[in-house]
RNA sequence: GGCCCGUUAGCUCAACUGGUAGAGCAGCGGACUCUUAAUCCGCAGGCUGAAGGUUCGAGUCCUUCACGGGUCACCA
């Protein structure tokens, strides 16, 4: 440092030039003859991370990283002068050069730009991890992801693949004549799912506000509104643990669409997910965690309670004792406390048959218990128009037909208050403004939220949400 | 939040049942004009996550705490 600075070169400069980014080059060349490449004189001003120098004496060889790909550059004393050589010493790995010259093949034929003027561009003062083994700590990964990224570059990919999925979600629904909306962050009544809200306060309003669990209850005013299709991508924000496929902050995808019921989410859902495995993945055939996920269409249906009665092994009419299936469900999940019926079912759910749905699996009509915004099945009162899809043992995606019924809405908002005054912290709070709305008429409606983390989890094939998401909640390292 | 495991140099890892904390890479100095985990010679690098305890003696055993990972609970 204080050597650049007696020589007065500039360790921040403000601005580069380059004519190509360093993949444009390697794409553009890594195929051409050596021949053919000294007849062209391809000539570049490129831009990089040093990642590493091999000094050989009066020669120099370097990689410097670009966003998607790594160049070799060669320095000779003879073609950069004898004080930029020697000055080129005090460049150290990590630090942003760019590089003009010629681009060559070596002898063992690895494409290389033949230096013949550098410029500093930014010094690394800290050294990089090791340039073998990298970043392996997980700790320092999450926390220092920069650092992750720099060094382990296929970390680059798995965040690459999730915007590359996140502008494919956009276009198909785009081109479906969907419209994207934004609603609030910030709720009076926290509502749209069964979950425990963060808390926050309004200084001027003097008013305790919670960050959303769920956009559903606003997207669906908006269909009340006389918008017909409408969707959302952006972060819920739930009080709960973390878990490898939990983080507090996770971005859902929601979308509702009138004149339409679960039966057209299903296949919405399918249409999508096919499509996002083909552009992406170039396959019908996910590999996750050693498995083979087809996304082939179409996809298992199961009733929530025939996959209980399979999975679980137990005969169908166990089910049908209530008393029993709640203490059947505290037996598994001892810790567990299991207020109702409803619960009950989907505590065993959980245990038995969730795990077990590698394949894409649509499990179909959930208790009425625990949809409380679902319209329940015209054949059996006890069940709801509501679909879970289950994809690499991961709940994927929850959908619906909604509720119209304002008065039915309003009963099973107060069977939610009344849940939840028995120590369900989890239940709805009655939203009387929400079946307002619904008292000017909702048309009927398919809804339907996909969680992108654990989307992006299995396109990735990674098992740790953490892994997805760019930076994972963590506690603060105390110094 | 419960249970289990981990935390040693900037990074990746060693150190036997308690007996003087080491190596590779990175860094610094030197040699080397097609190397690629470059090579060769030399140097430096540490309150072993923190605080207590047991012991003649603790990286190692015990207690508490911090942070992380796994798992269960809550949930998507």
């Amino acid at each position: 440092m204080e050597k650049l600075a007696q020589e007065k070169i500039e360790l921040f400069p403000h601005k580069v030039k380059t004519t190509h980014t360093i993949f444009e080059v390697t794409e553009g060349f890594s195929s051409s003859s050596p021949e053919d490449l000294e007849k062209k004189k391809v000539r570049v001003i490129l831009a990089g991370r040093v990642m590493s120098i091999r000094g050989m004496g009066r020669a120099t060889f370097l990689h410097i990283a670009g966003s998607r790909s790594r160049i070799q550059a060669y320095l000779k004393e003879d073609k950069v002068g004898k004080k930029n050589y020697k000055l080129f010493s005090l460049i150290d790995i990590g630090d942003f050069v760019s590089v003009e010259g010629d681009v060559f093949k070596t002898r063992t034929g690895e494409l290389t730009v033949f230096v013949d003027s550098y410029t500093f561009l930014a010094k690394c003062l800290h050294p990089l991890p090791e340039k073998w083994h990298g970043l392996q700590n997980v700790e320092l990964r999450y926390r220092k992801r920069y650092l992750d990224l720099i060094m382990n570059p296929a970390e680059r990919d798995v965040f690459r693949l999730r915007s590359a999925m996140i502008s494919h979600i956009r276009k198909f629904f785009d081109e479906k004549g969907y419209i994207e909306v934004e609603t609030p962050m910030m709720h009076s009544i926290p509502g749209g799912a069964l979950a425990r809200p963060f808390k926050t306060f309004h200084n001027a309003l003097g008013l305790d506000l919670y960050l959303r669990i769920a956009p559903e209850l606003y997207l669906k005013r908006l269909i009340v509104g006389g918008f017909e299709k409408v969707y959302e991508i952006n972060r819920n924000f739930r009080n709960e643990g973390i878990s490898s496929e939990h983080n507090p902050e996770f971005t859902m995808l929601e979308f509702y669409e009138a004149y339409s019921d679960y039966n057209d989410m299903m296949k919405l859902t399918e249409e999508l997910i096919h499509d996002l495995s083909l552009s992406l993945l170039g396959t019908e055939k996910i590999a996750f965690m050693g498995k083979k996920i087809s996304v082939k269409r179409p996809w298992k249906r199961i009733k929530f309670k025939e996959a209980l009665v399979y999975y679980s092994g137990l005969a169908p009419d166990r089910f049908d004792d209530r008393s029993g299936t709640i203490e059947l469900a505290s037996t598994l999940a001892p810790d567990k406390k299991a207020p109702s019926y409803g619960k009950a079912l989907d505590i065993i759910f959980d245990k038995y048959v969730k795990q077990n749905l590698v394949q894409p699996t649509f499990v179909i009509d959930f208790p009425k218990e625990v949809s409380p915004l679902a319209k329940a099945l015209k054949e059996n009162p006890d069940e709801a128009e509501r679909f879970e899809l289950v994809m690499g043992g991961m709940e994927i995606a929850n959908a619906f037909s909604e509720l119209s019924d304002p008065s039915e809405q309003r009963k099973r908002f107060e069977q939610q208050a009344e849940a939840r005054k028995k120590g369900d912290e989890d239940a709805h709070l009655v939203d009387t403004d929400y079946i307002h709305a619904l008292e000017y008429g909702l048309p009927p409606t398919g809804g339907e939220g996909i969680g992108i983390d654990r989307l992006v989890m299995i396109f990735a094939n990674r098992k740790s949400i953490r892994d997805v998401i760019l930076f994972p909640l963590l506690r603060p390292k105390k110094e």
